[in-house]
DNA sequence: CGCCAATTTGACGAACTTCAAGGGTTGTGG
DNA sequence: CCACAACCCTTGAAGTTCGTCAAATTGGCG
């Protein structure tokens, strides 16, 4: 290991690693780097051969359609969260990785990664495990985007913000920060942005929270899950407040 | 290995694993299962000590919502898929797992696969692809409630499974068998089963494909691609007939 | 200030859900 | 063999939700 081997704090999801796991996990790191904001991290089919993890911003991953204005938004990551972790076993990605936010990432080369493995399967098998806990939430994407309509979409998205940037340590009291655009959150629910515009200001006119310059508010926690049909247990019951 | 293990065939997405891996993961089989139509093979939160390998049958992954009547199909395996591979790096899933048809299962004990994988970190590598596999199906299964309107949706869904189906083997020339209700497919399109009906009679009104008694076929492979925004190439471009 | 992107609102039509009813098929028990 | 129930498919009618188009407004930033 370098001796000024960068080694980013454990926030978020890769809480599930035990701290010695971790730390040898951070051996790994090799570099933090920078990306503006709106700029491409990755696209889709192109070779990998390092992973990253997001330190500071938002990251969002689209799957393109034939079509440049046909795609959805299928993850979003908060800090704490790898970004691209799902290319370490297969070398690349189905779908373009965007920074929406300026974003500062640790990286990690799959080469270090392989190694490690090797040495410690066991921590393989707990960077596998944060792989999974992302595919359940891609699962929840698609709950909500094909069991509710567009209020309880919307609804149930901020609650899972509200939840994943409260476990990154970046909001409390239901007030966070959310850099998206109504677009973003519309091409995120599988609805238009017009139609984004109208629901959010239902929202707050029903006092159940406001969403205005890329902040959130939410004034009535429990009739907003109650309306997005939100559980916080929804990742394995591992998250339940 | 006991000598009477029995021996998977490997097909469909389990071809990402080399003949040799394959054999030292089925050694871990221990047991072959079966379930009955529309049973239960496993409830969200259960604790899981093994994964099961499809064989035979179609097996459904529901999202559960907060009500009886609010849930969503998030993904179909199909023979040679693993069912529940997800829950070995973590112990429980967040979802159902529902046998659709009658169905035949490999069992492979997660105590088994540990020890594979401390032995053997590469085969572990390979399983933990498999997974990430699943996740990028997941990750189209977004694009395509989010991304489409109700006939794309439909078409898009009926190409992926021609695709999956035939690659397991389970059809040709555009004719395989699907076994599901119109209410099953309009759990996974997020859309009524009355519209769901709906669009399969346009579809068949414009010569594209037929869905009857739970046998699709597809007529205009090209057209039903167009209209359902669907390229083969989707998981990483592995799958690019 | 002036530009550009994002937000906001109205109007309209299209897409979709819900409700309701009828018909077909299958399996089961008398 | 028939009657019946259960389930699925099919269609119509009516109402709601949502997307598109268009235009005005706001807000950030050089």
């Amino acid at each position: 290991m370098p001796p000024n081997n960068p080694r980013p704090v454990q926030q978020g999801l890769s809480c599930r690693l035990t701290p010695d796991e971790w730390s040898r996990v951070s051996d790994c790191c090799t570099e933090i780097r920078q990306f503006p904001a709106k700029s491409a991290i990755s696209r889709k089919g192109e070779p990998l051969d390092e992973s990253l993890l997001l330190l500071g911003g938002i990251v969002g991953r689209h799957v393109p359609g034939p079509h440049r204005d046909l795609r959805e938004m299928v993850a979003i990551e908060v800090p704490g969260d790898f970004v691209d972790l799902h290319s370490f076993p297969i070398g690349s990605l189905d779908h373009d990785v965007t920074a929406i936010t300026a974003v500062r990432v640790a990286v990690y080369p799959h080469s270090a990664l392989r190694r490690l493995m090797r040495e410690s399967p066991d921590i393989g098998l707990s960077l596998w495990a944060l792989t999974v806990m992302d595919a359940a939430i891609h699962r929840y994407w698609s709950f909500r985007i094909g069991a509710l309509r567009a209020t309880g979409r919307v609804a149930n998205f901020l609650c899972e913000m509200e939840l994943r940037l409260r476990r990154a340590g970046l909001g409390e009291d239901g007030k966070f920060d959310l850099p998206l655009t109504q677009s973003d959150l519309g091409e995120a629910c599988g609805m238009s942005a017009v139609h984004v515009n109208r629901v959010i200001r239902d929202l707050r006119a029903a006092g159940y929270c406001t969403f205005r310059a890329g902040r959130v508010e939410i004034h009535d926690m429990a009739k907003l899950r109650e309306i997005g049909s939100f559980e916080p247990g929804f990742l394995f019951g591992h998250w339940s407040d």
